[in-house]
RNA sequence: GGCGACAUCGCCAAGUGGUAAGGCCGCAGCCUGCAAAGCUGCUAUCCCCAGUUCGAAUCUGGGUGUCGCCUCCA
C-alpha cells in the first residue's frame, strides 16, 4: 500500500507503527446542521482507505470524532430553544443516518468532544504547566506558538506577522498574534460551560482532536496514531495547531501520515456557508439512491477537487448500470472465487493511493469481456459464478453493485406501476405473437412514456426505469 | 502579500522518462420484426516557449490560465 502523504507531498510506502494495523483518525462534523456534499466525500474517500486496508489484510481501527461543542451550536441553541444536547444528538443522528445511505461503515470509535472534557482539560493542564500554554485575563487560554519551534512544519504557513494580508485576529492580549485559543471562558452563567482548574468555559477546536486521539490509542514514542485524514481546508490552521499541541504535549508526532481529501464545487464553484450555495446531502437522497450518489462521489481521486454536476452524475449512473445488467445476466448463481488477475489488479490500483480510475475501468474491461464471453456461451456457469464472485469482491471493496439487480433498475417504482408495465409488457407479447408489430411499438411507446425502457432477450422481455 | 494545487479527446478522467487506460457522447457494423441491451471497429500527442535526454504528457526553467488555503468550514 502507498499512500500521499499531504504533509511531506509525496508517495510513501505505507509502513505502519504496529505491523499489521491501522489505526486512522478523521475530523468529522460539528454537528449543528445536516451533512453537506462535502462530509459526504471526505467520507468516502476515508470509507474506500478503510476498505482497502481491511482487504489488504491490515486491521484497521478508524475513529471519526463528532465536535459537539462550538460557536455555531451555541448559536442554534439561542435560535431554536433546544438544549445543547437535543441539537447534537439530533444532527449525529442525521449525519448516520446520510452516511449509511452513502454505505459509508461506521467508524469503529465515533467519540464526542463533550465525553473528552478531562482529556481536554488534562491536556491543557500540562501544556499550562510548561508555560506553553497561558491563562489570560478573562480566562481564556492560549498556545503560545513561539514555544514551538516546529510550528509550520505540517502546513508551511509559517510567514511573517507583519503580513498585512494576515486575516489572524490580533488582539493585545495575545502574546503572538498565531497563538490560539485552546480554551474560551464563558462570559455568562447561562453559557455552556465546563468547571476546570483554570476557568469555566469550553475548548477551542483544536485541542479537541489531539485530546481524542491521546485518549484512544496508544502509539510509539514517535507516533500516537498511523494515518491522520480530513478535508484539505483543515491543513491549516487546524491541522497545523492540533500537530503543535500534541507535540507539545506528548513529546511526539501525533500521526505518522496525514492524508487530505479535496473539495466538492457545485457547478465550478466552491461549495461553503459563506456562499450559500451548500447541497445537503438529504436533498440529493430525494433525487437519486445513495448508491448512485456513492458511485458519483468516488468515481474521482480522491484528492482531486470534485465538481459536482448533475451532467456528470448521469453518465456514472450508466456506468454503474452496465455492472447491474451484468450482474442481471449472471443472476441466479452461486459465486464461486473472484478472478485472480482481475482481483490482483483492481487490489494493485487501489493500492496506489486509492486509484479508484484504473480500478474502475478495471472492471469496465471485465464488464465487456464477460458480456461478451456470455454472447457467446450463455450458458457458461463457471463464468457466472466467477462474475458474480468478481461483483461481490467490488462490493466488498467500493461498496457498490451489492443489490440484487433486478431491484436496482426498479428503485422508485410503486406496485401498481410495476403490475401496469407487467400487464403492458404481456399485452406486447401478444401482439408480437400475432405479429402485430404496429401494436407491439404503440405498447412500447406507452410504456417509455412511462420513463420505462424494455428489451427483448432469450430470457424473454425485461425492463428498466430510466 | 505569503503558501500550495492543477492545466491530457466534445464532456468526465487515468497515465511521473520509452512513443496516450476507461466511461459518456458521436460515427460504422453485427445482433434484433424494429428498437433497447450487448459485442466489434473508428475518433486526442497531452496550455505555450525554451532546455535536459537516444527518447518527455511525464524532468528543469520561463510564461499564460484556472482553483484552493492564509476567517468558520470536509
Amino acid at each position: 500500500m502507498h499512500i500521499y502523504d499531504s504533509v511531506k507531498k509525496t508517495k510513501l510506502p505505507f509502513e505502519p507503527i504496529i505491523p499489521r494495523k491501522a489505526s486512522i483518525y478523521i475530523c468529522g462534523p460539528t454537528v449543528y446542521d445536516d451533512a453537506h456534499l462535502g462530509h459526504a466525500r471526505s467520507s468516502l474517500s476515508f470509507d474506500l482507505l478503510s476498505r482497502t486496508l481491511k482487504l489488504l489484510h491490515y486491521q484497521v481501527t478508524m475513529c471519526k470524532n463528532f465536535t459537539d461543542i462550538d460557536d455555531k451550536i451555541i448559536k442554534k441553541i439561542k435560535e431554536s430553544g433546544h438544549t445543547l444536547e437535543e441539537i447534537t444528538t439530533h444532527y449525529i443522528d442525521r449525519y448516520r443516518e446520510d452516511m449509511r445511505a452513502l454505505g459509508v461503515r461506521d467508524a469503529d470509535i465515533e467519540p464526542k468532544a463533550t465525553d473528552s472534557l478531562e482529556a481536554i482539560e488534562s491536556m491543557i493542564q500540562t501544556l499550562i504547566d510548561r508555560d506553553i500554554a497561558y491563562v489570560v485575563e478573562s480566562g481564556d487560554v492560549y498556545f503560545d506558538v513561539s514555544k514551538d519551534r516546529e510550528y509550520g512544519i505540517i502546513s508551511k504557513m509559517v510567514g511573517d506577522d507583519r503580513d498585512n494580508q494576515s486575516r489572524v485576529e490580533h488582539t493585545y492580549f495575545k502574546r503572538n498574534p498565531k497563538d490560539f485559543a485552546l480554551w474560551k471562558h464563558c462570559s455568562r452563567e447561562s453559557d455552556i460551560c465546563f468547571d476546570t482548574a483554570f476557568s469555566k468555559g469550553r475548548p477551542g477546536w483544536h485541542i479537541e482532536c489531539s485530546a481524542m486521539i491521546e485518549k484512544h490509542f496508544v502509539g510509539n514514542s514517535e507516533y500516537t496514531i498511523d494515518i491522520h485524514g480530513g478535508g484539505a481546508d483543515l491543513l491549516f490552521p487546524h491541522h497545523e495547531n492540533e500537530a503543535s499541541q500534541s507535540r507539545c504535549a506528548t513529546g511526539h508526532e501525533v500521526a505518522k501520515y496525514w492524508m487530505h481529501n479535496g473539495f466538492v464545487n457545485i457547478d465550478g464553484e466552491k461549495m461553503s456557508k459563506s456562499l450559500g450555495n451548500s447541497f445537503f446531502v438529504k436533498d440529493a437522497l430525494k433525487v437519486y439512491d445513495g448508491e448512485i450518489l456513492r458511485n458519483y462521489l468516488i468515481s474521482i481521486h480522491y484528492r482531486n477537487d470534485f465538481n459536482f454536476n448533475e451532467e456528470d452524475l448521469l453518465n456514472s449512473k450508466k456506468r454503474l448500470d452496465r455492472l447491474y445488467r451484468l450482474k442481471k445476466r449472471v443472476t441466479p448463481t452461486k459465486a464461486s472465487k473472484p478472478n485472480r488477475a482481475f482481483y490482483k489488479a483492481i487490489m494493485s490500483a487501489m493500492s496506489d493511493d486509492l486509484n479508484i480510475s484504473v480500478a474502475l475501468a478495471t472492471i469496465d474491461e471485465m464488464i465487456s469481456y464477460t458480456n461478451d464471453k456470455l454472447d457467446e456461451n450463455p450458458k457458461d456457469k463457471g463464468l457466472k459464478k466467477e462474475t458474480l464472485a468478481n461483483i461481490e469482491f467490488i462490493d466488498e471493496l467500493l461498496g457498490i453493485g451489492g443489490k440484487e439487480p433486478f431491484a436496482y433498475f426498479q428503485i422508485g417504482v410503486d406496485s401498481d406501476t410495476k403490475a401496469k408495465i407487467e400487464s403492458l409488457i404481456a399485452k406486447r407479447d401478444s401482439a408480437k405473437v400475432d405479429r402485430d408489430y404496429k401494436k407491439a411499438d404503440a405498447i412500447r411507446e406507452e410504456i417509455l412514456a412511462m420513463g420505462i425502457a424494455i428489451m427483448d432477450t432469450s430470457e424473454g422481455t425485461i425492463w428498466e426505469k430510466l
